[in-house]
DNA sequence: CTGAAAGCGCTAACAT
DNA sequence: ATGTTAGCGCTTTCAG
């Protein structure tokens, strides 16, 4: 049988009390006291018991974390390094986290996490985008949320999102700083927040160099931002204008289907078109040329989004604060200087 | 606030008793009682609370989900699914399930995962391959533990395997179907008790047909089944024998490594060399041929685990129960018959 | 600075 | 067939 705090109290001859305010750091409790009781807690191996906590405390001590499976099971690990990054802040708190996949198709998104409808969480973290409707219905279980890398078209709610305005006009900056001029755009899923504002910052990089922009280069009607679609963007795009000697893809998904495109076609990367992704995806080093691209911080942004749905817990902060992450260049061999 | 049991009683004019009874679905209960209270519940949207549940009952309510840290971030979502299984039949029972990485390096692992520490699961399951140290730490503890895709050495545990020895079997069963003789076979990290049974498959298909077996048409000096190993495996093997026409390779991604090696110096796939590899990769649809392999239910291999685990602690079973997942050959274009 | 006691929401004897 | 009641292990007033 565990030991509880009863067997504490009796090893170290105090009432449950006391121990209770020694484990919970409580200061006003002498410095012999505390000794005492710490030195039994250590002999029994004295654990409290989460769930009589829990329900004294009301709270059950766990944060939910909504997933789509199909993040969940992409390939390039993005979503599951939020989780890590989540999961190991967790360590620093009192909670738990419970990780729920669901259906990406908002069709059957009637059915909310397990741990909504009983009740089983304090907190909820949303990575990626996730249909809207389940997000109305949370609204209704008014649970505190922090969706992490999306952004819902209501406001009001707190979120840990990637600087990808600034990361747009770096990425393109960059481009431009090599020299070029034609320098082209690959969307996908122009309905997603973070693709949008890499797209805005493209366009005000442009703007700020005084580069025209047009949109015979850019590719925004491809519905995904897949390695199949960034290849297929690629092939529209050189029909589209054959003057183009850089592309700026929305991600390093597209990033590497283009390149895919570009080699089959018997073009150069980067001496005949310089090619930059974002993201900063496993997959970047082990394509030829390695892909040079914008460093987002995953395993941070899992950490930020505990913390941040930790403080909103606690009371010390409201629940719509914002954090922007930084982005960072990451050079390859994608690109370079435009000869000529 | 939330509704409670004392709120269910007063509404439907019973006692908690019987309230209890009925959201136990206990049999002794009239027909026209339950009815009442149900009708109770539906109307406050009660949810049982689950830590006074788990206080009385001293459970947790929870299954712990233990993985290293590089199976969580591989490329390839073998690991995910599983979890993703665990976790799709953990809604069926009432268990939720805590995920927690662990470092792959045994030398830093002194440190369990919180929530054995803490005494906040009911039972465990391990995916895939574990520093020994990790049990042996957990051991003192005795949960229930059922391991997935691994077993460790010491005997005695519950594990959820897959059926290697057989799908070995039948991957050089296809080949010598195929009208291949000289077989090889690339193994990578032959600590690994799947790999080991594979590579036994692969040696029994070969004798059953009479064929002989010869290490000079053996990899097993790779450490990891990865890629790049897989390429340098099919390196080295050609330059110990180049009669070979057929390959087993341990997995896919060795496989596919080796695929690309043979391409870069000139054969073609299938017809100058086949190729066959294990596990059903979402990787392999992709390469060029497509691989043919050996189908591996990475979801089922989730739930049985969670089943298991699950009839472990109802006692309906002791915990030593295996099970063998069945293994199906798929076959797609890297195969084929040898020509003559 | 420490202890007594109430009570969190539920289950499980035990009564009736 | 249903109700009474004693806890489960803990936190938290409130006293002292």
């Amino acid at each position: 049988m565990r030991a509880t705090i009863k067997d504490v109290a009796k090893k170290s001859n105090v009432s449950i009390a006391t121990v209770s305010l020694v484990i919970n750091n409580n200061k006003r409790i002498s410095h012999n006291t505390r000794k005492k009781v710490l030195k039994a807690i250590d002999a029994l191996g004295y654990q409290p018991s989460r769930s009589a906590r829990d329900l004294v405390s009301r709270k059950s001590g766990n944060i939910g974390f909504i997933l789509t499976e199909d993040h969940f099971l992409k390939t390039e690990p993005f979503y599951t390094q939020i989780f890590l990054g989540a999961e190991f802040e967790a360590r620093q708190h009192p909670y738990y986290v419970l990780l729920s996949m669901i259906s990406a198709d908002s069709s059957q998104q009637n059915t909310l996490p397990r741990f909504v409808l009983e009740n089983s969480v304090d907190g909820i973290i949303i990575a990626g985008k996730v249909p809207e409707e389940l997000i109305t219905n949370l609204d209704k279980y008014s649970f505190p949320v922090v969706f992490v890398d999306y952004y819902p078209s209501e406001n009001g709610h707190a979120a840990v999102l990637i600087d990808n305005l600034n990361g747009g006009m770096q990425a393109t900056q960059h481009l431009i700083d090599c020299g070029h001029s034609k320098i082209a755009f690959i969307g996908g899923d122009m309905e997603h927040p973070s693709i949008r504002d890499r797209f805005q910052g493209y366009k005000m990089a442009l703007e700020k160099k005084g580069l025209s922009f047009s949109n015979e280069r850019v590719i925004n009607t491809e519905i995904a931002t897949s390695r199949e679609n960034g290849y297929s963007a690629a092939s529209t795009l050189l029909k589209k204008d054959n003057q183009i000697t850089a592309i700026f893809a929305c991600n390093d998904a597209m990033a590497i289907g283009a390149m895919q495109y570009f080699k089959e076609i018997g073009l150069q990367i980067p001496a005949d078109i310089s090619i930059i992704g974002f993201d900063d995806v496993q997959m970047d080093i082990l394509v030829d040329p390695p892909l040079t691209t914008m460093q987002v911080p995953k395993v941070d942004m899992g950490s930020e989004a505990m913390r941040l749905i930790s403080e909103i817990l606690d009371h010390k902060i409201n629940g719509t604060k914002k954090i922007l992450m930084p982005v960072n260049l990451i050079l390859r061999n994608s690109t370079c200087k435009l000869e000529n």
